[in-house]
DNA sequence: CGCTTTTGACCTGCGC
DNA sequence: GCGCAGGTCAAAAGCG
């Protein structure tokens, strides 16, 4: 599969696997992995994006500034809740079926943004994932996706779940703790 | 009846 | 120490 930035038309499901013909779910043009450190680089080079993605899961940044960043952002978390993914894409609606089942727990309006945000957990038990969800503040039509941890089940549909790119970042994601 | 959503209160970290 | 902003909790209501 061709998940790549460089792809401007990546689709997340292939048209035959589409749960939802209606909801194209599309990767509008970047990952990014840290609201002021990586997306501007996503944008302005998706190649950067990906490799602050690398470095990001690896730590292996010798950019001193961006590993404080890192270590803010994640911090101590990194090792309990595992890899912080986020996504910007196109969608109509903010309710996301990537699979797995949340249960919401929590809305809050952010300051600066009109748009309130959504923190949900993911329902299946002993599984702390969370994930929250908000509007693009400069254009509506987009939707940001925040995913903290790594799921320690399968998917409940691992036949969409094989054509996401979920395995893209999971195979950088630390392992549980065993 | 059990699970999910809603929503105000509470907690925590950070900057001043 | 105080106030603000973001994140979480938990009781009540809603829903299938």
């Amino acid at each position: 599969m061709d998940f790549s930035p460089q792809n401007p038309n990546y689709t997340f499901f292939p048209d035959n696997l589409n749960p939802m013909p209606d909801f194209q779910f599309q990767l509008s043009d970047f990952l990014m992995l840290d609201e002021d450190t990586y997306s501007a680089q996503s944008r302005a080079s998706p190649e950067k994006g990906m490799a602050a993605a690398t470095e990001y899961s690896g730590a292996t940044s010798k950019n001193t500034s961006n590993m404080q960043k890192i270590q803010k952002w994640s911090g101590e978390k990194k090792s309990e809740l595992g890899l912080r993914v986020a996504f910007r894409m196109k969608s109509e609606t903010e309710v996301i079926d990537d699979g797995y089942k949340w249960r919401k727990y929590g809305k809050k309006s952010i300051k600066n943004s009109p748009n309130p945000r959504n923190y949900y957990k993911c329902s299946s038990g002993g599984c702390n994932v969370k994930k929250r969800i908000e509007r693009d503040i400069n254009d509506k039509s987009y939707v940001i996706t925040t995913y903290e941890g790594v799921h320690n089940h399968d998917t409940p549909s691992m036949l969409y779940y094989n054509q996401m790119p979920h395995t893209a970042w999971t195979l950088q994601a630390s392992p549980p703790p065993t």
